[in-house]
DNA sequence: TCGAACAACATTGTCAACAATTTCGTTCGA
DNA sequence: TCGAACGAAATTGTTGACAATGTTGTTCGA
């Protein structure tokens, strides 16, 4: 791994090391259950030791890494049945999102929406799972934006990081898009319609529909 | 204040550190918008200033404190839009926890909730208001464990650390504890039913009826 | 008297070294 | 040959000191 480190700039420089080991476990550069070595991480990163340590009990609390006494840190596996409880905890979550959203969102965000979901309809149609399943997560935080809930944005937000490596094998399944979409497009016209009870029905049956399609 | 550290032990400061600093803050001996200096906890725990550190870095993620760069730590004050938004998100959390708690429940759990009930109608009759609250919390603690939902748990009682100090305002006003039994004993009659449905109903209702209450 | 530059102070951020703990390989004995 | 005790290496936990930053009180000039 190359050592993309800044040249020690010695300024901020735990928050330098949390969100580059963030983005390196989000973006999946460390493999799951990977040790973290305090030192090694420090060398890597072109910062101390404590600011590492820092970073970790960061992440720890945000669920992405697992830390135990005196035995170090792993980036955390999340396994099928935690990401379906996961996705639980996301449906409704979401749905009540989804709910404000359709009696807070401005006409211009309506739009918004109406425009994304015409960029899945053609993702799907043109046979492009990985664009699509970009849009996918736009729409998502979309509709968590609009709704105005900051605090419920922020568990989702959290939620939403230790899916990653689950939301992969997901979208490339053969089938899966086109059953998502038709579930998708239900989401974005309820909220449109600004129906706020029919959103959040929309918002869990997708999410229902999702926790199936984990459980294989 | 009392120091009532240990002996400098030496061992699992941090832990020590984050237990004592946790438990002040939520039993409201720290006042609330109150200056966290690190030095000052440092003694006041007889441990080192990198343990408070630590422990205020994850405190700061759990919502306690608040921190800002190179300024310090503040006891966080949470608003009362805040605490509405946060009890929205227990509304949703929560509903989904007693959909399946009336599923998964053994018949045992559900005698204590049973029990619990009966201990409420006691304690309002009585005009014991803080029994009543404790209670209160007790019995929301119980429909968490019995889910079994081990995410959504740690979500709320995340969420539910934030509140303490809007709990305690809450429990005390006149005519509350009458209008939240009855909301109660029908969360509790439609576990016992097994209707997941009519459960989830019932808590989103009484903590409908909570978010009208906080906005006096 | 009022405002701005300045300096002293308080507090947090960072660092390198030391202590404690765990893990893993090795050796000794049955 | 197998198992347990032992010891060395690796890693985390802790400590005190130093640097950077923000805050506050003071002084000087208009």
């Amino acid at each position: 791994m190359p050592n993309q480190a800044r040249p020690s700039t010695g300024e901020q420089a735990r928050q330098h090391a949390l969100a580059r080991l963030r983005q390196a476990i989000l973006h999946g550069e460390m493999a799951p259950a990977q040790r973290l070595v305090e030192n090694e991480l420090a060398e890597q990163f072109g910062v101390t030791r404590a600011s590492v340590r820092a970073a970790l009990i960061e992440l720890e609390s945000e669920g992405l890494v697992e830390r135990i006494r005196n035995r170090g840190s792993r980036v955390r596996v999340v396994t099928v049945e935690e990401a379906v409880a996961i996705t639980e905890c996301r449906m409704v979550l979401e749905g009540l999102c989804a709910g404000k959203a359709a009696v807070e969102a401005s006409d211009e965000q309506l739009d918004q929406l109406a425009a994304l979901g015409e960029a899945m309809s053609k993702a799907v149609a043109d046979g492009e799972p990985v664009t699509y399943s970009d849009l996918n997560h736009e729409l998502h935080a979309h509709i968590r934006q609009f709704s105005g809930q900051q605090v419920a944005v922020g568990l989702l937000e959290r939620l939403n990081g230790q899916l990653v490596r689950h939301r992969f094998q997901l979208a490339l399944r053969p089938g899966r898009p086109q059953k998502s979409l038709s579930e998708h497009l239900a989401m974005i016209d309820t909220i449109r319609a600004r129906d706020p009870q029919a959103a959040e029905a929309a918002v869990r049956a997708h999410l229902a529909g999702v926790i199936d399609a984990l459980r294989e």
